[in-house]
DNA sequence: TGAATAATGGAGATTCAAATCCATTATGAA
DNA sequence: TTCATAATGGATTTGAATCTCCATTATTCA
């Protein structure tokens, strides 16, 4: 509905580097075990993200993927525009009348949802994902060892 | 990015009819030259809207599609209900680990924001669409007559 | 230096949304 | 009753998103 998987699995990957130290590595397949993400495809996405500045990669043992900036630094809105899965506004008539400068009600409706949306991205960084008070932590990884399959939620 | 293409083909062929008098059919040929919706496509996305009861339909000459309720016992998220399209909210963890009952801040946040949408959907029907007091009327069609192409807005 | 690790790049398969096309059925008007 | 109109149903095509696979390159460690 509102991201694409490519997007979504760009957040998962973004959210789960931000629960490492900073500067610490981790492989594409580790990534993909805590995220549930189909590796190859992963590595696809983690690729895009290096290119597009949202995280820093290493070759060889020891190496993988981090955030290049700090939590607070990186927004939703920045991982999505890397995915090219920003929120994109509605700047003119989807019916291509070219004299519509305003929009009419119908896709004036629809842009306001999606104005919101983007509003809500761009003010939410990832250390707000992380600080998050909410019951279920981030991706249910508190802590980074706890695998995949294991009950780490308390509700 | 909100909504695919379905959706919205959906959106203005009931944004039309309800430009129409009350129970006026207008033939798909029609609604597709107004709404600048591919004929074939189009004539799907109306027969799907008539099999979920959004509009009715009538063969022969004089026949075509109108709305099957007043414009204002239909709601905007009804017509992407008919479309399969309607803001789906995130029910489970997407990562599918069972036992989050709640979902982690990514996916709340990310939940929250279909929440918004589909409240905004439910709230409006078409006959807000057609009394909106935006500059441009809805589908640039204030005027049944006025052919696509021709500008007919004053802004 | 050699072996193991891990990202990189690109080719290919698969799936599904989007769009097209046509033969058939139903209806209204002459 | 016949003809033109228009919806119906289904088959097919196209293209983009999703996903897979592998050969290559770069890096670390012993």
């Amino acid at each position: 509905m509102l991201l694409n998987l490519f997007a979504e699995y760009a957040l998962r990957a973004s959210v789960y580097l931000a629960s490492l130290k900073h500067a610490e590595f981790a492989a594409a397949s580790e990534v993909a075990e805590h995220t549930n993400v189909p590796i190859h495809y992963l590595q696809k996405v983690l690729r895009q993200l290096t290119k597009r500045g949202i995280l820093d990669a290493r070759r060889g043992m020891g190496g993988g993927f981090c955030l290049s900036r700090e939590t607070d630094r990186i927004t939703i809105y920045e991982v999505l525009r890397a995915c090219d899965s920003e929120p994109k506004r509605i700047t003119e008539c989807p019916l291509g009348i070219g004299a519509h400068i305003n929009l009419c009600p119908l896709h004036h409706l629809i842009d306001q949802q999606i104005a919101n949306i983007e509003a809500a991205f761009k003010a939410t960084t990832l250390r707000d994902i992380m600080e998050s008070n909410r019951e279920v932590k981030a991706l249910c990884m508190s802590e980074r060892m706890v695998p995949l399959g294991i009950d780490c939620s308390d509700d």
